[in-house]
DNA sequence: ACGAGTTAGGCAATCGATTGCACAACTTGC
DNA sequence: GCAAGTTGTGCAATCGATTGCCTAACTCGT
């Protein structure tokens, strides 16, 4: 069966030497302390013997155990696979390795699981798309373990985060559609209680007028969460509304696909008779019909940095870090030049 | 910062009584030893102080991680992610968590992650879409960690795996294709080191006659890999080859895409000139243009099934298990009844 | 009322790596 | 040629939970 794992004393034993000089000798911390021949010696019977440290046994002494927990809501919406990609990158160069755990935005799961990841004696927490105020995330830092939000952040500053320029995304995507002539523009904004939600509504809010956009109440409409369903839910209480709208700028781009599908029912065309816009730039919704004109943000980027940040504060670097990335209008086909057709 | 954790002792001490007492009250399989009614003592105390066992310290003593390792290629493949959750569905009711890995199907990589979740100690290693042959895994076997494969398989039949009837899917596709009139079907085949790109090859081989589908080797490409570029370049090469064909067979949805896309490119038109079929029903397939028609697979339940098989083989059972889940045919819109026209 | 059997719970070793301390063997300065 | 450093390595405690073994106390049957 399973043949006994070669531990430090077996090492140390092949080497002629105590388990302490192994241990120093295979750690460039302390390497230095030990002659540089029977350093050498030691490591090379550890590769003929192919040694692989026990894992627990250092995380049980130094209370550290090299792993980041990272939480999601559902790692099958597509953003957060890259961005998974990017914290991986970040963390496997320092030996570092990720366990997931997804909530589906259940709060009650996400103390679970939070909990569990402590248990296990994560060195750090990155956590995807928290609401804006969040216990959990609260405890797990005052309980002195490095934590960083990415995608969205928190109101409390002390926490660390990774996020992009919203009100900016906003801003282009705006100023795209009045260039193509839009005024009547209606908004299916994301959730409140999320950073995103609620930075990208108080965005367009601002820019509105500047731009010339209607300043309508009854055209903006707020879904209670990101998924295509809550687009299809949001669009029919717009047309419910009974406000025209030559387009409508959605909060990212699931809700957008949400929205193209209830136009479609409708049998009102995108771009034909509405145009849209997402926000995220997700993968695939280049292939989509209409290919979307959304906001790109960096996704993997975003994975990146948060895995530096983690890494940096298990280093001892406990002044919180607010990193903002830029993004990116990409215009494609679910934008078109209002004509006097659709106006009226 | 960082208040102490608490531990067994301080337990045990609170409530008076030594700590195996309180480790024997914790755990269901040596609670009878206890008496009942400090038992309920020791529970109660342990959660006023949200005691939370040291999981480095109880793998240390019994080896044991409740770590389940998860090598994939690439978590951005959108057929990962629901079989990751499978997987944590079936791992979080025991307690289990997964720790992730990206190989981007370098076998290098694979290598050194393998190592590095044997290092800390996993107990059991899931793998997708591995190789039909593939060192790493068998070593990690013979070294008497659980293994399973999932989505494909290994020629080795030591080593236990949950996949698909592909002969079955590739038959629906095809007599679904030749009930609209298709006979001059052109097939994207996969990468035949891959257990499903060779089944699947071997599938259509054995169909075709029986269903008159026209015999001719040029009709055949074979990719490189799975993805949507290797899907664009062998439909180039097809039409290279200036044999006509009025359906493609592929033999998974990416190569499908990127078969629709350089089909475009060309100004034909699916599934106007050319009917595509895919191979999976990936998440996002049935909104890109032309929605997709694809043999779906049970990603979600091939997680399930994975993460059962690993947690019986833990618990002992060592003898090797292979399942293989139904298919279905999905019809979209990528198909289309063979006209006149386009038999010219 | 006494010995056998049962029950409840304490003792202490153990898992494997890290690290403060001790100390032997050398250098070096004067 | 001897005190004062320096270097290199060993010793042993430690992290926290588990578990084989042991023993005290109690239950019974006769």
């Amino acid at each position: 069966m399973a043949r006994q794992r070669v531990t430090l004393k077996d090492v140390a034993e092949a080497a002629g030497v105590h388990a302490s000089t192994v241990s120093r000798a295979l750690d460039p911390r302390t390497r230095s302390l030990i002659n540089p021949a029977v350093v050498q010696r030691i490591v090379e019977i550890s590769e003929k013997l192919e040694y692989r440290p026990n894992a627990a046994a250092y995380s049980l002494r130094t209370n550290r155990s090299r792993t980041i927990g990272v939480i999601v809501p559902d790692i099958e919406n597509p953003i957060f696979p890259p961005m998974l990609r990017g914290i991986e990158s970040a963390l496997l160069a320092h030996g570092y390795y990720a366990i997931l755990g997804n909530t589906d935005s259940d709060e009650k799961r996400e103390r679970d699981i939070a909990n569990g990841f402590v248990s296990r004696g994560i060195d750090g927490l990155i956590l995807a798309s928290v609401s804006r105020e969040d216990k959990v995330v609260d405890d797990t830092a005052l309980a002195g373990t490095p934590v960083v939000t990415v995608n969205r952040r928190l109101d409390n500053p002390a926490i660390s985060s990774v996020v992009h320029q919203d009100d900016n995304g906003v801003l282009r995507a705006l100023t795209h559609l009045v260039s193509l002539g839009h005024r009547r523009i209606a908004v299916l904004a994301g959730p409140q209680n999320a950073s995103t939600g609620a930075e990208r509504h108080t965005a367009f809010l601002h820019h509105r007028d500047a731009l010339g956009v209607v300043d309508d109440p009854r055209l903006i409409c707020f879904a209670t969460a990101y998924t295509e369903n809550e687009g299809e839910r949001c669009l029919e209480e717009l047309i419910a509304r009974g406000t025209a709208f030559t387009a409508v700028l959605c909060a990212n781009d699931r809700l957008a696909i949400g929205a193209i599908c209830a136009l479609e029912r409708r049998n009102l065309s995108c771009p034909g008779d509405v145009s849209v816009t997402g926000y995220n730039d997700m993968p695939m919704v280049d292939r989509i019909h209409p290919p979307l004109t959304t906001v790109r943000i960096q996704q993997y980027q975003m994975g990146v940095e948060a895995g530096k940040i983690i890494l940096d504060m298990i280093d001892g670097q406990r002044v919180p870090r607010h990193i903002v990335l830029p993004v990116e209008l990409v215009i494609r086909g679910s934008t078109r030049a209002l004509t006097a057709a659709a106006q009226g």
